[in-house]
DNA sequence: AGTTATTACGTAACTACTTACGGTAATTCC
DNA sequence: GGAATTACCGTAAGTAGTTACGTAATAACT
């Protein structure tokens, strides 16, 4: 195929798919050939029960073969059809179903031998054609795969990307309808809006930033689609406070940019501590605190009621 | 997946299914991730046709990204649902479907090219984990499979193996029965059975063997499955005969162990070349009597109705 | 002990392809 | 210039898996 060369590897999972094919469809013929009567689809679980001396379970045969528990549930249904399992329930826990082999699956041990190895010696030699053990590579895949997954590897390609795409700039006079909203899209989503919450989203300049404190606003493509502020508590502690991310612009790692620039800016006023005061409801935002090196802390209650954890950062 | 690791290869297309799933799977919260309106499945038909000036027939996208022309029929539907492409008849060619990208299909394409790049990417680091090159050993894989389909490699370990099952002896006096109904089971079903037939499958011993000729059966697991006879002409040339394998023997290259022993014993019998008269209607026999080494000639007329070619192998 | 959460399972519906089939248009063969 | 063959295409049905959902049994928590 020509086409995946020229597409890259971002057509992977169609050429995995159209390879299981061509593989699918031989062994069809293969199986057809060597007169055992065993549905090619039936060999996983087949192979599975060949090797228990007892029955095991349904969902135990789905886990060994990588399949889920209703593909198994169909094939042995088709396979109790032809004889070969046999499938009852267990006497120790009602909810289990004890699959093994009939004595006519047995049988076909023997009969399989010789396909098995057949088959087994021709893919070897078809995977020693390539020059790199391709079944290998396959494995470390699946490894890889399993450590981290595709989405969370793009992920982060495309949080880098859109992060390149986002201004941090300084909170402006025009900014203050925005940041309000900002604020309260989510207050009001996940809780009530509170005294305190009117008093400094009305009135940043008063409340945040003339006592010492600084607000910083993030611009995606123009718009302005987040914001983090920092107040001051006393000389050496400020507080890392209303940071809200527009609902369209999540996902796009544009809080660990408001959280990475008012670090910066605590910095910049000498400040040794940043805390803040936050919701174990709101865990991808306890996620992202942890991200940025912020630990759990006890300290005094907060006068906000949705408060029920505190974080601290020590800036070195 | 450890249980690939333990049933071996056999399982490989197995394996890619599975991992084609998971990328598939993966590759559906990626394009959702970055918004972009394609479904997934759409991209191979979209990157085909995002590379084409003018529209291109739905065979021709088939052809290109190795589908059958029935998936890009259905896949240009929904996207034909979706508007992104246009599709219409050929004016030149009324069969053919002309498919385009709309100007909304056209839009997207520079949305897409910031996803393309980052899962290109990332799926390129995640292979470059694994040490050796895994998407060149795939283009290799296809390339032997172009070149020779694992059913025949299979084919051949299998022939392999029955070949050491079988026997070949030689012709005696109990084997008479069934040495005439294996011929006359495929002459009654190709043609119709003439006089000398009759004479030579009746009374092997008179018209083959007393004449300084040879028969040999071949035996499977005990069974007498096929038989093939030698006919002297004169001291230089003999004729292969009634060459004949039971139908449910066929395909385990029994046909070539007759060949193969016949031929040697007309070497013993001081032979310089052996000839031979079949029908092309019978592929198969052909292709093997070309295996064998037969070459087509042409030579006087033959008794039998049914003989359309002549071959001859010449011996040294 | 009673409620709640978890686990095991089967059925139904869906997915992304395939093959099978049938209809129409073009080409090739006498 | 007709007949047979071949090419193109869409629809329907099949395939080997999946997720979604409902039910029953067990485990865990007050």
């Amino acid at each position: 195929m020509e086409f995946f060369d020229r597409v890259g590897t971002m057509a992977i999972g169609s050429r995995f798919r159209r390879l299981s094919d061509i593989f699918t469809d031989d062994a069809r013929r293969i199986y057809q050939m060597y007169g055992v009567g065993l549905d090619p689809k039936w060999f996983p679980v087949f192979y599975v029960l060949s090797h228990e001396d007892e029955g095991i379970s349904t969902s135990e045969i789905a886990r060994q073969i990588g399949h889920s528990h209703a593909s198994v549930s169909q094939l042995v249904k088709g396979m109790d059809h032809a004889g070969l399992v046999t499938s009852e329930r267990s006497a120790e826990d009602g909810r289990v179903n004890v699959i093994a082999l009939s004595a006519e699956g047995q049988a076909l041990i023997p009969k399989i031998r010789d396909q098995y190895a057949d088959v087994t010696e021709a893919v070897q030699e078809l995977l020693a054609e390539s020059h790199s053990d391709l079944w290998r590579a396959l494995g470390q895949v699946e490894a890889s795969l399993e450590e981290r997954d595709l989405l969370s590897r793009v992920k982060q390609k495309y949080q880098r990307r859109q992060q390149a795409e986002t201004d941090i700039v300084d909170y402006s006079a025009e900014h203050g309808e925005v940041f309000r909203d900002l604020n309260l899209e989510w207050i009001e989503r996940y809780f009530e809006v509170e005294d305190s919450d009117r008093e400094s989203l009305d009135d940043p300049q008063h409340h945040i930033l003339d006592p010492g404190g600084a607000i910083v606003m993030a611009c995606h493509h123009g718009n302005v689609v987040g914001t983090c502020a920092l107040i001051k508590l006393d000389d050496e502690r400020y507080e890392l406070a209303k940071m809200a991310v527009s609902e369209a612009a999540r996902g796009k790692g544009i809080g660990w940019l408001l959280g990475r620039a008012i670090i910066e800016r605590a910095r910049d006023l000498g400040a040794t501590t940043v805390y803040l005061e936050s919701n174990t409801m709101l865990s991808p935002a306890i996620a992202l605190y942890r991200k940025l090196g912020f630990k759990r802390v006890t300290g005094p209650p907060s006068p906000y009621h949705r408060c029920n954890i505190q974080m601290e950062l020590e800036l070195h």
